[in-house]
DNA sequence: AGTGATAGATAGTAATCAATTACTATCTTT
DNA sequence: AAAGATAGTAATTGATTACTATCTATCACT
């Protein structure tokens, strides 16, 4: 008789969709991935992803939250262990590179969701993490202010928005370049640029 | 008789297909514009564009042309109107605000080209583009720290970059908004981080 | 008026997609 | 060890896609 694999619990079925999904969208466009493809990866049958998932929306809205609890986390750590705002603000510019690093798939399954034009729960997943991002940001950015480390003056909506920005500008680069690697390597230089914009001048 | 509208030269037909497939790009995932949607909005049978287009890669080819020719003259022609590389680089930023502006739909067809796993040629495009506008800015960066006006120690590459994530940040918040007139509003504060960024201390 | 070329409409095809169904294999509980 | 619940398969559904073949209407030019 031959050997058969043993089955995974719901919950782990559904950690290594989530995880299917992203090695994905890594490689092709976040787009076009089929539940096919999700399946084929999982090395399991089409139809078996709809015993865990009532829909294909659904598994995107899986892999939101597991992209929103994760990216998080390693945010509020790397800000946890610093010293200074600006401190803060860079232990979580490096601990976002690192986390698109590992996961080259997630900013392009973020943007994706972003791009779409029904108000899908996915979609609603993803402004709420940015806007979740943008918060902490911006209390860094006061407290900063306050401690006389950034620009009195400074815009703290605008400085939210190009910390963000430089960080996709980099992800820009590295999707045209089709090389992830160059990522950690250029992320110095753009956090330098960003500290020269919002530093204090001693 | 009934009187039936003239017809268009194939020149303008291509014309007025890019405009469509861009007006759509505005309003849907670009990723899901369909041939039959790109038709009816320009009030045309969904057959009838493959009579000026041998496929729906080749529109989207045209569209990339477009945009490039268009995007890039613009930017030449607010450079070359300005008195200094910083102005320049002031220029440049504000003619993009502007384009994107008017055509909310281009940057959502760039990313979704640039997001392609297949090499078309409208991705090879895509990229074209975004290198002809990195070298205009490094030129102007070059330019810039020549004449003393921007950092000596300053980081090409890394402020070019830095410019196109300024701009994505802007783009991304407005996508999240769902609101363009965005904008055009917080260009000036965003520009305003990124020369302070670059521009050297007196 | 008549001719040839072009533009468009209509009605298809084959492929692909998400989702559902009917069924089977495995695990868990008692 | 039996029974019921859970996890899986294989085949199929209906909708949608890019694309094509065929036919008709209109144009420019004699």
């Amino acid at each position: 008789m031959m050997s058969r694999p043993a089955y995974l619990s719901a919950e782990e079925r559904r950690e290594v969709t989530v995880e299917a999904v992203i090695d994905l969208a890594a490689e092709q466009n976040p787009a076009d991935i089929t539940t096919g493809a999700i399946a084929k990866r999982m090395g399991v049958t089409q139809g078996a992803l709809f015993r865990h998932f009532p829909s294909k929306d659904t598994i995107l809205q899986a892999v939101m939250e597991w992209v929103s609890e994760r990216l998080l986390a390693r945010i509020d750590k790397a800000t946890a262990a610093a010293a200074s705002p600006l401190g803060a603000l860079e232990a979580a510019f490096t601990a976002h590179i690192e986390f698109i690093s590992e996961h080259p798939g997630v900013p392009r399954m973020l943007f994706g969701e972003l791009q779409r034009a029904e108000r899908t729960i996915a979609k609603r997943m993803a402004q709420t993490l940015i806007q979740r991002y943008g918060e902490r940001l911006g209390r860094l950015i006061a407290e900063g202010k306050e401690r006389g480390e950034l620009v009195a003056t400074l815009d703290d909506k605008a400085a939210a928005t190009l910390f963000i920005g430089t960080i996709q500008g980099l992800v820009m680069q590295s999707l045209i370049a089709g090389d992830v690697k160059r990522l950690r390597a250029s992320a110095p230089g753009a956090f330098a640029l960003y500290r020269r914009a919002v530093e204090a001048v001693k």
